[in-house]
DNA sequence: ATATTTGCAAAGGCTTTGCAACCCC
DNA sequence: GGGGTTGCAAAGCCTTTGCAAATAT
């Protein structure tokens, strides 16, 4: 068992869930495709996993944080959390409709900081994402 | 007529529309609760405004760039443009579920250039929303 | 008078729920 | 054996569409 799955199975354990097929199929669809919406989960995973159990898995992993919703426009799309992949954010093409990941910029959380300062705010959660052309829909 | 509303008309002109008594009051909401969803808008607006026509108010709306969706976690939520407003982000808290707005940090366009110059893209939107404890919420 | 706008009812999507069958420990 | 899981069908939301009546200029 690769050490991702190993991982997997031990949050579900403590949670006294168990792995199964079906869970480790969307596991493993997230962590190959590193973003993508909940329909193109589902038809992915189509005559594998019923539709409604992708919805439960998903459900669970988003309470056993294993997977979260990223903000994509006003709609969302799903991907593993830190603990499987590194923070990042999302750049997303208006033109083409990718979605291109981009390391956090290092004075983020000193923006964060001088926010919350001013603000009396504390800070648990953020969302930061880019909208635009791609360079190669730019050319 | 305000200010603001000779502003609304004239959007409204430009592209052939009239203003009307439902996209006066819609426009009055927005004004008046600053940030709210769909739901929100269309209960308070009951009896005044049939539901299809807010939803139809704020198609147009967002066409003309009168208003505008903001994400909200993995919703949105609805306002008015920079036109009417200053351009600023959102604080929700996750215990009171209230959003509070702030201006945007200064460092914020130096970081959004950086990324650019780095990615090459050619940013022309972005969200910034955090969330956590509000100060009333933390005592 | 003519084009725009509205309300109602119905249709469409996406997501959740109820329940019986199934599977794992 | 008993709780945790799954699939199917049905129900629930939120949102959009079609169309006839109402309104604005």
């Amino acid at each position: 068992m690769s050490d991702a799955f190993t991982t997997l199975d031990l949050h579900l354990k403590k949670a006294g869930c168990s792995l199964t097929e079906p869970r480790r199929l969307v596991f493993s669809m997230l962590q190959n495709e590193g973003t993508l919406n909940m329909q193109q989960l589902y038809s992915k995973l189509e005559e594998r996993v019923n539709r409604t159990t992708v919805y439960r898995v998903i459900q669970l992993f988003e309470e056993l944080k294993i997977a979260q919703r990223v903000a994509h426009g006003w709609k969302y799309q799903l991907e593993l959390t830190d603990q499987f992949v590194p923070h990042h954010h999302h750049f997303t093409c208006i033109k083409c409709n990718k979605m291109i990941s981009f390391d956090e910029p290092k004075s983020f959380n000193v923006m964060l900081e001088t926010i919350s300062n001013h603000s009396g705010f504390e800070p648990t959660g953020h969302t930061f994402e880019i909208e635009g052309l791609c360079s190669d829909c730019r050319a």
